[in-house]
RNA sequence: GUGGGCGUAGCUCAGGUGGUAGAGCUCCUGGUUGUGGUCCAGGCGGUCGUGGGUUCGAGUCCCAUCGCUCACCCCA
């Protein structure tokens, strides 16, 4: 992966980002035709929003406090002073958009998709990049447990069928934005009268984020958080009834999943349900995708009190668990699939034949035909290789004299006294007749 | 930002105790195979990450630096 040459260095593509090559290409692509048809079944139609927005709105969308925006945003000024940053993640530009379009006069929910790059100043490692692609969907303007469900299944549905494998669903509420943020303060308390056996960061962290020590994997920090209080114990009646009805949905889907009440996420903007879905088929980022509820944003946002689920789910890291552990098969299903017609291949044995297979290769084209022609100058053998290698059925060899088609199954030829005749013989070969 | 591992041909890698670069694969050419998927031969391809130092001489030793990678952290 690393190239090595000085003089390529100052070309190399920045730290964190990586090229996709052809071999990587096609179950890339797959999975997002595979996004694709799971979300147009659902209802959820395909939406975009800029690849870079004003930075204030993710300062006020994710949360001033988070890491993402105090240390990972990718923010510049634009030539008139702008201050703008690179989107690190998608919520808040669809809020934008649906404050911005008055998408709440639609008919609610609006249920959106989404897949595109996303960009977040960190460390790479593995399954972590600074450019990474995200496939998510965010259903906007109902409250109704059954959202929840929804997509907490459709995202089930994309992880299987893209064959990750085995997967980890942890589920759990963090109520209305007052009662967890009066938790907040209980828990503060709590970690408080037990500040010496916390680690530094969570100590260091404590009055921003408390609940951030839910995610710290620190021995002391682990065993103080034991007795905690817990936020689910902590909810009004009615976020505790939509966790129960989103629970029950899951449970008759069929769906499994496991309550953890420290399951909390790195988004200042989550309400009531939040999900995580995870994989140890990958390292230490084993999280595949996850999401939840965020039903203040859009109205924090400046638009009408309008509440939402959704989720996002790392495109890199579905095809790192797709993979498996021998590295290229896995579970073997995105891309494997699709049958691919047989090429034509135009064979030029004279420089003259170069006028005549490139009127050949266009009228096959115009046919419908995957077609291609030697555009090397390989000796013939060399290019009856190259037809084999592309998966060539039959081979259009021009010379001086004329032309003839070559059958690559029995290796017989046939003269064709013009172009016309080239073309459907070819054809014929490959059963596009 | 911090720590561990690693940096030799496009790819995967060899190169005890310093002596001035190799293999396999890929690609191209020729031969053979009925002009292709086998086999044989040949060829293209490397400022040994970079800079400096020690030395008559460094891919091999020392220092620095950059990059990759894994982990912490955070998250998709």
């Amino acid at each position: 992966m690393a190239a090595s040459r000085s003089q390529a260095r100052a070309l190399e593509a920045p730290r964190g980002t990586f090229d996709v090559l052809p071999g990587d290409g096609r179950p890339r692509r797959a999975l997002g035709h595979l996004a694709e048809e799971i979300f147009e079944r659902a209802g959820y139609g395909y939406a975009e929003t800029p690849a870079f927005e004003s930075a204030d709105l993710f300062a006020r969308g994710v949360g001033e406090a988070t890491d993402i925006v105090q240390k990972e945003m990718f923010a510049f000024e634009d030539q008139g002073g702008r201050a703008l940053a690179l989107r690190p993640e998608n919520t808040a530009g669809f809020c934008r958009a649906y404050v911005e379009h008055g998408m709440h006069k639609r008919p609610q929910p609006v249920k959106l998709w989404y897949e595109g790059p996303f960009f977040r100043h960190e460390a790479p490692q593995a399954g972590r990049f600074r450019q990474f692609a995200q496939i998510g969907a965010e259903a906007l303007g109902s409250d109704d447990p059954s959202l929840d469900a929804e997509l907490i299944v459709l995202l089930a549905e994309l992880l299987d069928r893209a064959g990750v494998g085995e997967v980890r669903l942890r589920l759990s509420s963090l109520g209305t934005a007052p009662t967890r943020h009066a938790y907040a303060e209980e828990l503060r308390d709590y970690l408080r009268t037990r500040e010496g056996e916390l680690s530094e960061e969570v100590r260091a962290r404590l009055d921003l984020n408390p609940l951030r020590a839910f995610d710290s994997s620190h021995p002391g920090t682990r065993a103080a958080l034991v007795e905690a209080p817990k936020l689910l114990d902590r909810l009004e009646p009615e976020d505790a009834e939509h966790f129960a009805a989103v629970r029950e949905l899951l449970d008759d889907a069929r769906v499994p999943y496991e309550v953890d009440p420290a399951l909390v996420r790195g988004l200042d903007y989550y309400t009531r349900t939040v999900f995580e879905f995870t994989s140890d088929r990958l390292g230490a980022q084993s999280g595949v995708g996850g999401g939840g509820r965020y039903d203040g944003l859009v109205e924090q946002l400046g638009g009408p009190p309008t509440p939402a689920v959704g989720w996002a789910a790392g495109v890199e890291r579905i095809l790192l668990a797709a993979q498996g552990e021998d590295g290229s098969s896995g579970d073997g299903r995105l891309g494997d699939g699709v049958r691919r017609e047989p090429v034509i291949f135009v064979a030029l044995e004279s420089e003259a034949g170069t006028r005549a297979g490139f009127s050949i290769l266009r009228t096959l084209w115009r046919a419908g035909a995957r077609a291609e022609m030697e555009q090397a100058g390989r000796s013939l053998k060399g290019q009856l290789k190259q037809a084999s290698r592309a998966g060539a059925r039959a081979v259009v060899i021009v010379d001086d004299a004329g032309m003839r088609v070559r059958d690559m199954r029995s290796r017989e030829e046939q003269l064709a006294a013009d172009p016309g005749q080239a073309v459907e013989l070819a054809l014929g070969l490959t059963g596009a007749l």
